[in-house]
DNA sequence: AGAATCATGTAAGGGGTTACATGATTCG
DNA sequence: CGAATCATGTAACCCCTTACATGATTCT
């Protein structure tokens, strides 16, 4: 009941994505994730997972359910958004991830529902993700510089992360000129 | 006692670079894990967790123990590799890595042990790996090429892989260049 | 008639993290 | 005298994966 939701990952507040703009069921909302061009793409669970993080949102208090009986059908179990969860979730689709590891998985997911709010919530996150990897990159030039002549190995590590993160920078750079082609920037 | 090594991490294969060189006992081992410039920079694990895995890989046959009696100190029990543990490490060191999201830990443990083998495993190491490398990217490029016009998540996905993918590249070649600074290549 | 779809889950088990247990010795 | 070092683990817990359970209906 009271086990904390993940903070690292925070993969659990994706699925708040799924209902921000109505009330679904659980087989519903498999059926948009297994998308094979969509969410799918970063991010795969078995079906029975999803009801169970469902259900741990909602011991949380960030989705309420209801029982839908139906004729012929098994009944439908409604979740839909509390207040906890919409603000949760709108907490979620703008923060930046920490970690250049959280970055495949977070982000990319916070992008596929960002791009449903609309391009200012597109542009809101990546530029806040951009000041991110630019940080991440200071601190890594710093690191690489400060490293002892010796560490070569650590040399090594710090060099790969800061490739890394660049290409990362290059990537939401493409991404926000996809959003916004026609203005001119920088 | 039958259950798998983790064929996707491998990470307890790392482990056996430890005794590459000799018996050693766990404590000792993990004073050397735990040096920041050394392994530790991509790969922490707890004192607890390093016993367990040394455990499992006695298990698995790929190490032996004896415990050495000391006066006024804790007895050790040292590991030393089978044979079998001796060919797993062989075929560790040298095998690239199947998925870009292995390359960070995986990738880089095996180069950590890769440098003390020498140039010669250092260059058949990274060799594989940018030899798989150029297949992932080609296999992205492609997929990119034949999604549809619609799938633009898609795309946003691959081109995100793609240029991850090509820093690793790039990374490869300046790792290479740092070992063998003297050959002209290509 | 058999397979797939609709719609929910439970149960078992693996792997990892965190916390705790032990108990002597040496260092400050 | 208290803290750190030496040297090993065990126990509890969490998260995730895999497999299985159910049972009507519609498609082939």
């Amino acid at each position: 009941m009271d086990s904390p939701l993940s903070e690292e990952l925070s993969s659990e507040h994706a699925l708040l994505g799924f209902l921000a703009y109505g009330p679904r069921h659980g087989y519903d909302i498999y059926q948009e994730l297994s998308d094979p061009d969509g969410l799918w793409m970063v991010w795969r669970m078995k079906q029975s997972r999803l009801y169970a993080m469902l259900a741990r949102l909602e011991d949380h208090g960030l989705l309420t359910s209801s029982m839908e009986p139906q004729e012929g059908r098994p009944p439908r179990k409604m979740y839909a958004l509390t207040a906890a969860g919409r603000a949760a979730y709108r907490a979620w689709i703008k923060t930046p991830v920490e970690h250049g590891r959280q970055f495949r998985l977070c982000l990319l997911t916070r992008l596929f529902f960002a791009r449903r709010e609309g391009p200012q919530a597109v542009e809101e996150l990546i530029g806040g993700q951009r000041a991110a990897c630019r940080e991440w990159l200071c601190d890594l030039e710093e690191s690489i510089d400060t490293a002892a002549e010796g560490a070569s190995f650590k040399r090594l590590v710090f060099r790969y992360r800061s490739g890394q993160v660049e290409a990362m920078l290059d990537w939401l750079d493409s991404c926000e000129d996809e959003f916004a082609p026609a203005e001119v920037r920088r």
